[in-house]
DNA sequence: AATGGACACGAACACCGTTCTACAATAGAA
DNA sequence: TTCTATTGTAGAACGGTGTTCGTGTCCATT
């Protein structure tokens, strides 16, 4: 009775495991080599992300790398919108989530978060997905579900641990997304918009003096190796965590 | 000698107040009622998000709105990207500012943020432009200029400031980005796909036993009204601050 | 062997941002 | 006043996007 993509779709926000059995190819898979499948879609969709950035995961793109045309792909799948989320379900699916830790959750909490970060860095621009994704994809739930579990055994009172975990989850997609538009804009660096520190620097000091702040400490503002940013704001929200237990 | 639209950009990061004088209409204006300004480019564009969403916003639509074709507007805007910055620029404009207050300070941040909050939300999705500005727009600048004084007002050490602003710009960006697509679903809920908080108990209540926690605490998951998760991290991150005075 | 159903796919639709080109109208020069 | 160069206006078109329709093709079952 093969499903459809929608009711696939819908499967994957009720309970379920999230990955029924491929249900061995029933159907015609005409002169093909290999048969498309959602997970083959998944597969080089997430090849064409990494390589070239989300921008360029376009149905058509998708369909070329399959070899075939556009129209196939809605077979398997009901939407853009349903590929990106199935490409965020496959990205939380691959986050391993700790045993939680009364002592170490602070760094178990950070861990979780790194890994979303370094995954969504991967996949360039994968996060802008991430934003759209419903709340109900039980992908994120089980990721949510994994950090909600370290939290509380950090001790934090259950409202401030389900804020906190909303607020993580969406700070670090809006830090990947950041990262990766800044290094889009790098890479294209054609029109060469705005470029490297050293530049920016040199754009502060030439600023008027109503901008006295901004060009007394452009050092601070531009400093921030790596993920230092990144360590810093998780820093402040992990640590302002214990003294708000009880929330009223 | 009417500058290019690309000149009128350039200006726009570097030095300079901003808005040059109108500079007196000389060209032909043809049989037009009003001639085609950047300010009623800037202006109808805003009556389009604030009316049908970012995502109505079109060249070809504000084209249409201006009553007439597509390639006109590209005399007064670079791209459509120029035009997402000069509309992220207005509304920074008009923010004010506060002179900063060493006791007050806390809620002179918070404040400045909910300004901002408040502006990105009247106009649904206009956040998405937001991530892509470029971080030497004069406009925005001014924003980080005072919100920098407040912090600096605080008593903050500047790179714990500096970094903390860049934190607070992007989690005010993220949030009303978030809100605006949750809104967006919920009023095409032709497809209904989540919906409300009552619809979301239910879908958490039916969760198979790999989601204890979430099921336990599917109530504080999902509480929150109007913005009180807006106003817990951002109390999260400025309340973190003061204990990072001397950062390493 | 025949049939039914699942799958693949080419063509097309409506839309997007952007560019090319020709056009009209004014401001200044003669 | 006439002429011309400048400059904003626009229509048409290009290459791209997501999505749908109808048709074709093959397999597994009867």
């Amino acid at each position: 009775m093969s499903p459809t993509p929608q009711e696939r779709r819908a499967a994957r926000h009720r309970l379920g495991t999230g990955s029924s059995a491929p249900a061995a190819r029933r159907g015609p898979s005409g002169g093909r080599k290999r048969p498309i499948t959602v997970d083959a879609i998944i597969g080089t969709a997430f090849g064409i992300v990494e390589k070239e950035g989300y921008e360029a995961l376009t149905m058509r793109r998708l369909a070329t790398e399959l070899e075939t045309g556009p129209s196939s792909l809605y077979a398997h799948v009901v939407n853009k919108e349903d590929l990106d989320e199935l490409l965020i379900g496959r990205l939380c699916a691959e986050i391993d989530l700790p045993e939680p830790d009364a002592v170490t959750w602070r760094r178990q909490i950070i861990d979780v978060c790194t890994q979303l970060r370094d995954q969504y860095l991967r996949y360039p621009g994968i996060s802008r997905a991430a934003f759209a994704a419903a709340p109900s994809n039980l992908d994120t739930l089980r990721v949510s579900e994994g950090m909600l579990a370290i939290l509380l055994a950090g001790g934090i009172d259950p409202q401030t641990a389900a804020w906190a975990i909303d607020s993580l989850m969406l700070y670090v997609n809006a830090y990947s997304l950041e990262i990766s538009l800044v290094n889009r804009r790098l890479s294209r660096s054609d029109h060469a918009w705005v470029v490297s520190r050293d530049e920016l620097l040199d754009r502060f000091a030439a600023l008027p003096d109503t901008f006295p702040h901004t060009k007394r400490y452009a050092e601070e503002l531009t400093a921030g190796t790596t993920h230092d940013r990144f360590d810093f704001t998780l820093g402040l929200m992990i640590d302002g965590l214990p003294r708000q237990q009880r929330n009223p």
